[in-house]
DNA sequence: GTCTATAGAAGGATAGAC
DNA sequence: GTCTATCCTTCTATAGAC
């Protein structure tokens, strides 16, 4: 099966488990995985098809174009971190927070591949579709904005600049999907709750 | 003139000024354009020698390829990047670490073109030249750690995990030609400001 | 729904004149 | 060194059989 395996491909499955029929999530799973690999425009309807294991033409059975294949990518991938993100329980800020930043970094370990074709294609959109995931985007930044003006409100956290520390903690997560690799040392968890740390120092009175 | 304007092109001319002749050097600055705007495979030569005013025949009269551009600008960008932070300096740790993170997050705004073709188009390298690139990147995430263990050493800094804190601060740097926009309303000194004030509370001890 | 075959366009790179 | 013209390959997408 090509979609399982230590490489965490096991996990797009999880991800993509609602798209039917079978053939279309397939090819769907062939596209993020080439996405993700070599990028949009490196990868060719060929790759797409061959991974999937059918032939170039059966691409457009189920999507109307390269780019519509990785809108949905897109889109799905964007819903589903933004869900992530407002779904973050805790009792105080300093847990909420800790909890936001480790699952939010956690899942762009853990759905690299996914993470990376979210974080890294988004010029290759058409500018209606670039503009629905922005909006998304847009959600993200707010909530994580949120949970640090929470502490802020509390008088828990000491951030200066909380625009500025919004932007730092996002772009920290975000670019785990850009030098993860499932080989290495840490395992996403860890990866998780090591940022957590961090960005608690980094908002934590001087006392 | 096409290389300079508010939008950070005039910097290319500072990065790209040892370039001769002077037409090949127009055709690397077009190419770092458009690369760093579509992408390298979404760039096609055809759009580098339009940008760079000449005809499509002209980019392998100073080049033997599309990738062979791509080399000269990434080699030249991580060369640029490492003696930037190897040429750090600062009476203490804490300084020399302000210093650091300040200049290299600043680096990836200022001249956040150069940095997006640096840091996001190393998969279109070929397998050498990919090698003698990431040597260079070994050499500046030891740069990067060293402000980090020396203020271990000192006692000043409290840092449990040093690897782990490179890489974020190194990621926290790298990402912001990502998102880097010149109409923005910060200015490279000042991502650099924040982000090193960031950076100090991060490995700050708990007193 | 899936295939084989292919149309039609675009891209990287070269030939040869100037 | 630079241009015009073009070769040859590869790509996205479609046509039509099964």
């Amino acid at each position: 099966m090509t979609t399982t395996g230590v490489d965490g491909f096991a996990l797009l499955d999880e991800i993509w488990r609602t798209v039917t029929p079978e053939a279309a999530r397939r090819m769907l799973i062939a596209a993020v995985r080439a996405f993700a690999e070599k990028g949009y425009h490196a990868t060719t309807t060929r790759d797409i098809a061959s991974l999937a294991g059918m032939s170039p033409a059966a691409v457009y059975i189920h999507y109307r174009s390269k780019e519509e294949l990785l809108f949905n990518i897109s889109l799905v991938g964007h819903e589903t971190s933004l869900a992530l993100l407002a779904g973050i329980e805790g009792d105080d800020a300093v847990e909420r927070l800790k909890n936001a930043v480790s699952a939010f970094a956690g899942w762009h370990a853990a759905f690299h591949t996914t993470a990376r074709v979210v974080q890294y294609e988004l010029s290759a959109l058409s500018a209606e579709h670039h503009e629905r995931v922005a909006e998304l985007r847009r959600q993200i930044e707010q909530r994580m904005r949120s949970y640090l003006e929470d502490g802020v409100a509390e008088g828990v956290f000491d951030v200066p600049d909380v625009k500025g520390a919004t932007l730092a903690v996002l772009s920290l997560c975000i670019d785990v999907a850009r030098w993860y690799q499932p080989g290495g040392k840490r395992t996403p968890d860890e990866i998780g709750a090591l940022y957590a740390d961090l960005v608690l120092r980094m908002v934590r009175p001087a006392t």
